[in-house]
DNA sequence: TTGAAAGCGATACCAA
DNA sequence: TTGGTATCGCTTTCAA
């Protein structure tokens, strides 16, 4: 069997609550004694049920992120692995720990927040690629639940949520293509319905001369035939993609037309993943500062589910980097 | 507060046992009673706390992951994306979730290992990249802890294990090389310590008339270091890489010597990530069959923490498919 | 400073 | 078929 705090107890002839004071590092506990259950602890390997203190202490140290995706389509999408490898490393060496899932569908979507959250599985939520007119957030609100948004929340100032400005961005990697003598910039943007894909349309249309926007899903290969067709109909010199793996299918597309990079065609993408460094010549991206963004929204969400007086405002935005690479930079002869 | 069984026991007009059952689906308690119950519970929203369950039934329903890789450099890895997309796939609809952690060093990793199952966070662990002399197995083994290894355990029998066949895979892929009517092929190998590096090396050398290995770390850049000086000392005309993310460096080492692929330089990789279809031509490359790998993983964890007889052996050998692209094919002309 | 005892919210055994 | 009650392992008052 395993060995309990009663055991420790039993063996250091005191009471379970003094063996629970001295694991809990409480000062009040006569040093000696201390040092004896400490030591009958160590010789007996023992370490507290977290099932137990959960329940006690109403709190499980779990942090829930639920990608929405279809299942099987998570690896094609370096972002999401960007945003868990952020989150697992912002999480490492704190007394908490990440539950990992996936939803594609509403349904499934629903079910999994009732799992996570009416369950109390998790002590707390980091809510990625919603919409504020999510229904997820309204049912959050509700329960009162913890929670914290990476994503646009700009019309719900009463959530916790830090985003990068998007219509900055764009603008920026607009200007860049601009600058560098592209005149027939396209924006192969996401699905027209998130904010995301707003905010940077608007930033590119501020800039750009001429606009030309074609919506597509996420991943290369929806984007490769988008591209196809901007590349036979619109015949852009420069393409704006909303992600490095939609820049993958541009750069596909633009091989099969035959078209040098960057001198018939510019590319800039977002996400500055590690995807940039396997195209020749480099991707130039966006780089939004993912790790940052993960890193203040689990403070931000420790904060909300300890009560901590939160200091500051309620939302965040973050800066980015455009990193300039050979896509998008004609040479210089 | 929260809505609790006693209260939907209250409510019923039932004992909290009879609410239980009916949680439970016991078919003993009467239709109407059980309606009744159920009601109360929809309207009420009641939902059981896992932490309470957890306690009482020994059991978290949760599985532990746990990545073993420098903080900050899981992204680099297309692998882990899909290990871990893989694993939250086989994962999605059932009654387990993922518990994920990273640890680079041993000592992060003994301290995350005694914190997942010591306390009892998880009911059991995936082991990925683990050695059969891994001190982490015998702490597992001693502590009678559910665990399946994904690797090879070929000296450990009776461990719960599933692996590619490395010798196999690498004697395909290096023999088909050889059949493209290359001649001087060099493996790209990882840590020498590994057994998937000696396995892989055996299979090579199984083939190759002649045979250069050169040992170096995971990741692109290294690669790229190491395929640097291969084809500058060496000058093979084909190499066997590792995994997708070496067979990047390698090809990024070739443009830097204005190589041709696959003319001047035969490329293949291991592991068939979404990698291969962003290179130009495509990169050959060896379908472990992750996915299915990890299937059987946790099929077969859950049967290990449910104690249910296991059937078949403990050890299991994946196949593989060797994936021809561009990268390993001189135009036949 | 220490111990006894009351929970936390479920499950499961034993009677009725 | 149903209810009473012990129990899971820990935290946390309340007394002593």
């Amino acid at each position: 069997m395993r060995v309990t705090q009663q055991d420790i107890a039993r063996i250091s002839e005191v009471s379970q609550a003094t063996v629970s004071r001295v694991l809990a590092g409480d000062e009040r506990v006569d040093g000696q004694i201390r040092d004896r259950v400490l030591a009958v602890m160590n010789t007996h390997n023992y370490r507290p049920d977290v099932r137990a203190r959960s329940l006690r202490q109403r709190k499980t140290h779990l942090i829930g992120l639920v990608i929405k995706r279809e299942v099987g389509s998570l690896q094609d999408d370096p972002f999401f692995a960007m945003l868990i490898a952020e989150v697992v490393d912002a999480l490492a060496g704190s007394p908490w720990h990440l539950c990992l899932d996936i939803a594609a569908d509403t349904a499934r979507q629903h079910s999994i927040y009732d799992e996570l959250l009416r369950t109390r599985r998790v002590d707390g939520l980091i809510l990625v690629e919603s919409e504020a007119s999510d229904e997820r957030i309204l049912r959050l609100q509700q329960d009162h639940f913890p929670f914290v948004l990476i994503g646009n929340a700009a019309e719900m100032p009463e959530l916790h949520a830090i985003d990068n400005d998007n219509f900055r961005t764009a603008e920026i990697a607009t200007s860049h293509l601009l600058e560098q003598g592209y005149g027939r910039i396209a924006f192969l943007a996401g699905p027209q319905t998130l904010t995301v894909t707003r905010d940077r349309e608007a930033g590119y249309r501020n800039v750009v001369p001429e606009a030309m926007v074609a919506y597509t899903e996420f991943g290369a290969h929806s984007a490769r035939e988008a591209a196809a067709q901007l590349l036979d109909e619109y015949q852009p010199d420069a393409i704006l993609a909303m992600d490095d793996t939609m820049a993958m299918g541009v750069i596909q597309a633009a091989r099969e037309r035959k078209l040098a990079i960057p001198q018939d065609l510019g590319v800039v993408g977002f996400n500055d993943t590690p995807l940039c460094d396997h195209v020749e010549g480099g991707l130039t991206s966006v780089n939004l500062q993912i790790g940052n963004m993960v890193q203040w929204a689990i403070r931000r969400l420790v904060d909300v589910i300890d009560d901590t007086s939160v200091l500051g405002g309620r939302q965040a935005i973050m800066g980015c980097e455009l990193m300039v690479r050979g896509s998008s930079v004609r040479g210089k002869l």
